[in-house]
RNA sequence: GGGCGGUUAGCUCAGCGGUAGAGCGUCUCGCUUACACCGAGAAUGUCGGGGGUUCGAUCCCCUCACCGCCCACCA
């Protein structure tokens, strides 16, 4: 016998050590299976799970499941990623903590060692918390992006854009991160907005020139009034900056600055001269119209200077301090602190003309959260543009389609926007950069260092000395060919051959441009054909009052505690019936509960059938039963699977849940099981034993469907409800055969009866309960006007309509006799023998509430069908339909209105 | 500045052209031999505002308002 509840901190590990043992996450080897191949988002290989992982993965292991046992190869291939700049970040915070010395005193292989040790010591626990969360991953193929068979495939694809010219080395402003001092790619800045100003500052005039400016303007706008110039105004939120300026652009066409074109200004402190230019990229509507150019740290001034021939003078050091460039007196000073001195000496030497506080965003590093500067450096680039056309049509021709499909345009906006990716980094840990720099700015690059040699010494005709690169790749390089580098490429594996193009890939938006574009771009151009053909992007955990988690916030829920408390099913369930299309997911603990309490009704119904002896029996078929309520659980299990199958194809993660959640509450366990009880006490012994069987029949089918979903406590009473004896199961509910029914066992007959004694019961628990008939009294029911079809319904349901509506007896009338209250069953009505418990007055009440209800219904659909419009355009289904509605509520405020007549004459 | 999404019962959300739904919460009953992590019943909505299309609009179109997110060169 079950215990009365589900325990699952007991039966989860030892369940999930049993598929594993059992080899059921490996894909079958039948060459007949069709795969079903999802690999991995693969999370940072020292991180901890958190409640978006388990989103996720909840959702991957739900079609795993499901198309596993739809029997096709199903494999969703594990891994992590290495992480490149988190992962340094949190070791060299260590090293910090620890008072150990930094990365750069510590020298580069001993930091790398560092960080192996670190993986090595926490690597494992985001596998093995995804194993709690029940994941059914093949782990004996589980990949690392820093392992040696992908990194053998990042070395090639490096070398093959760089000989295809897709991939080059170009000096260029990149966005830098002065605190990690590298490189980073226009994703991995964050636009934060932050009080700032507009400085304005009057740089002189060289030469004594001097132009007349508008000082005052008519209606219209023309100037009415000037003043003699002899500086022109610019301004600027980055005042430093003015320490690298090389011009002041204006507009070609803009009448003020017209003479001042050619002409130099005299840059304060500096001294130097610099020209004015004239640039389209000078807005006259901004500002005073002129803008200061400084090439070497703004990415507009930087095209403005390369047009007009300005040099681009570095100011700044890696770290972002002032360099030598500058006068001596702010030399290694902060850029900040630059700022505030560059500020006060304009105010002191009078060329400061005014401070226009405002907000505005400035660009942070996503990592470091420090300012980003715009820096003059070398760099290893991808054409993003090329490699994105295929992979814009692919999408567009729906190779790969998007779900929800709505996330296509922001896949499409991106991509046809898209510059050159910037992927080197100057970081150590990651995947080295397969590039040797040779005498006269040769550069070799090739898979291996003899390679480089080789090339070198031929195209020099002597052998020479190379120095690696001592970058390393952006993580989302690697991570780019995650979909073919897994399977083994570039060695032509029986993998790559097989689980290449993949199924669905389940992730989040966030990520559609860091990773998914970037797979599409990299899995076309190597492999031929896009890496999915789905992507299913799934919604972004929010805690309970809709904002994003984070340990700042200290909002964070950790789903391995949720999993400790609830028990794994109840958080899956609750992630896959909240993930609707699209939308942020609220988590609140109250839900998981609701559905930890669904486990917990499941597993008593099955204690039920268990105590009824409901045992499976060795070659029953459902098609063979005689009951009423079996052939219509059996046409509602057909109905439930197609409905589940359906919404997991899609998939539509909710609705898969929301069929199951009702069939088995509401359908099963409400009335099934309530409609078997009076046979399973009856003395029918074949109706008794059909029903067991029938019973145990849909057990195993709700197990069946809801496993995906819920694979622990399915999995239990899997094998549990075998101890009961009936045949031995074949194989563990994993590897167990998805149903397929015939439609042909939904009974229409047997559903319109059921569905009638439904509602009469029902009805008469509403009447009772709203006149305040005591539980305990058994009142009559007499039927009025029963036909043929009513009469064999009411012998055929005798006992159950006596025990669920709690009568005291059933017989057949002409007409109401007094003292009794309209229950409508179907074309008959019933009428219940309330007198002794009835207040007349409440009745009265309820029965003039209720004809005004059918009042208003003849009404609203009387007009409707009065309308000759409607009759003549409305389609005609529709039309009967509101026929109908009209005599159904014609005929039931009829029989209402001589009830409550006889409640008249009574009182 | 550009784009995307949202606004439906107290809360969280589903529905997306033909009688407004679910879960939770609330209220009232109930220890009926599976389950109180339960059962029975009930209440609750100008489906953000305003136009339009239509026989008919929560659903389609336009517009406004508010909320959220993404992208964008920091004059």
């Amino acid at each position: 016998m079950l215990e009365k509840t589900f325990d699952p901190k007991a039966v989860e590990p030892r369940l999930y050590a049993a598929w594993e043992a059992s080899g059921a996450f490996k894909p079958s080897e039948d060459p007949n299976a069709e795969p079903f191949v999802i690999v991995i988002p693969p999370p940072n290989v020292t991180g901890s799970l958190h409640i978006g992982h388990a989103l996720n993965n909840t959702l991957q292991d739900v079609l795993t499941r499901f198309h596993r046992m739809r029997g096709k190869a199903a494999l969703w291939l594990p891994g992590t990623d290495h992480a490149g700049i988190a992962t340094q970040m949190v070791v060299e915070r260590q090293l910090a903590a620890a008072g150990n010395i930094g990365r750069r005193d510590m020298g580069r292989d001993a930091f790398v060692e560092r960080v192996w040790e670190w993986k090595a010591e926490s690597g494992g626990a985001i596998t093995n918390q995804l194993r709690r969360l029940g994941a059914s991953c093949d782990w004996s193929r589980e990949r690392f992006t820093l392992d040696e068979g992908l990194s053998a495939a990042v070395r090639k694809v490096f070398v093959q854009l760089y000989k295809q010219g897709l991939l080059y080395r170009d000096k260029r402003l990149v966005n830098w991160d002065p605190q990690f001092q590298t490189a980073i790619s226009d994703l991995e800045v964050e636009q934060k907005e932050v009080d700032g100003a507009y400085w304005h500052f009057a740089y002189p005039l060289a030469d004594g020139v001097t132009y007349q400016h508008p000082v005052a303007f008519d209606d219209e706008g023309k100037p009415t009034q000037f003043e003699t110039r002899d500086y022109i105004v610019v301004a600027t939120t980055r005042p430093e900056t003015m320490l690298g300026d090389t011009g002041v652009a204006v507009h070609p066409s803009d009448e003020r600055y017209k003479d001042l074109v050619g002409k130099d200004v005299v840059l304060p402190i500096v001294g130097r001269r610099i020209p004015i230019v004239a640039d389209d990229y000078a807005d006259p509507t901004k500002g005073s119209g002129a803008v200061k150019i400084t090439p070497a740290h703004d990415f507009n001034d930087f095209g403005v200077g390369k047009r007009a021939g300005l040099p681009a003078i570095n100011i700044l050091t890696p770290e972002a301090k002032l360099n030598d460039a500058v006068p001596a007196e702010y030399q290694g000073m902060d850029r900040f602190a630059a700022r505030k001195a560059i500020v006060a000496r304009a105010e002191e030497e009078g060329w400061l003309k005014e401070i226009e506080k405002t907000k505005h965003m400035v660009p942070h590093g996503d990592r470091s959260g420090v300012v980003i500067e715009p820096y003059l450096t070398d760099q290893w680039y991808v054409d993003a543009y090329t490699l994105a056309q295929p992979a814009l049509k692919a999408v567009e021709t729906g190779e790969t389609v998007f779900e929800p499909r709505h996330w296509e345009k922001t896949y499409f906006e991106w991509l046809r926007n898209i510059e050159p990716w910037c992927v080197s980094r100057q970081l150590w840990w990651g995947h080295r950069i397969p590039a040797w720099f040779g005498p006269e700015g040769s550069i070799f690059v090739e898979e291996t260092e003899e390679a480089a040699y080789a090339a070198a010494r031929e195209q020099f005709g002597a052998d020479v000395v190379l120095n690696r690169d001592e970058d390393v790749l952006d993580t989302w390089f690697s991570s780019a060919l995650w979909p073919f580098s897994t399977l083994g490429w570039p060695e032509k594996t029986p993998d790559v051959a097989r689980f290449y193009p993949t199924s669905t890939l389940v992730t989040g938006f966030d990520i559609i441009f860091f990773w998914v574009a970037r797979m599409m771009m990299m899995g076309i151009h190597f492999m031929g054909e896009a890496p999915f053909k789905q992507v299913f992007i799934n919604a972004l955990v929010r805690d309970e009052k809709g904002a994003k988690m984070s340990k700042s916030k200290g909002n964070v829920i950790d789903p391995l505690a949720l999993i400790d408390e609830l028990g794994c099913d109840a958080v899956r369930f609750t992630l896959t019936a909240m993930s609707g299309q699209a939308r942020d997911i609220k988590l609140s603990k109250q839900r998981i509960e609701g559905y930890r309490n669904f486990g917990t009704k499941l597993w008593n119904a099955t204690r039920f059938a268990q105590m009824n002896g409901c045992v499976r029996v060795e070659g029953f078929d459902p098609a063979s039963v005689a009951q009423p309520i079996n052939k219509w659980i059996r046409g509602e299990v057909v109905k439930t699977l197609g409905e589940v199958t359906k919404a997991l194809e899609a998939p539509a993660f909710d609705e898969a849940a929301g069929s199951l959640y009702r069939f088995i509450w509401n359908v099963f366990c409400d009335w099934y099981l309530e409609l078997a009880k009076p046979i399973l006490n009856g003395e029918d012994e074949a109706a008794k034993a059909e029903t067991r069987a029938t019973t145990a029949w849909v057990l195993d089918q709700i197990l069946i469907l809801l496993h995906p979903v819920m694979p622990f406590i399915t999995e239990e009473l899997w094998d549990k409800t075998a101890e009961e004896g009936g045949p031995a199961r074949q194989a563990m509910l994993i590897s167990t055969s998805w149903p397929e029914l015939p439609e042909s066992w939904i009974d229409a007959d047997a559903a319109a009866e059921i569905g009638w004694l439904v509602d009469t019961v029902g009805e008469i628990r509403s009447l009772r309960a709203e006149m305040n008939v005591p539980p305990s009294a058994k009142p009559a029911l007499a039927v009025v006007g029963a036909g043929e079809g009513t009469q064999g319904r009411l012998s055929r349901h005798r006992d159950l309509l006596l025990s669920l509506a709690r009568l005291g007896e059933i017989s057949l009338a002409d007409a109401a006799p007094a003292g009794t209250a309209p229950v409508v069953m179907g074309e008959a009505t019933g009428a219940l023998g309330v007198a002794e418990f009835i207040d007349v007055a409440a009745e009265k009440t309820r029965l003039t509430k209720e004809i005004a209800g059918h009042v208003s219904e003849i009404e609203k659909t009387g007009k409707k069908l009065g309308n000759p419009d409607f009759l003549a355009r409305a389609k005609p289904e529709v039309v009967d339909e509101n026929r109908e509605r009209l005599a159904e509520a014609e005929a039931a405020k009829a029989k209402l209105e001589a009830a409550l007549q006889r409640l008249a004459a009574m009182a």
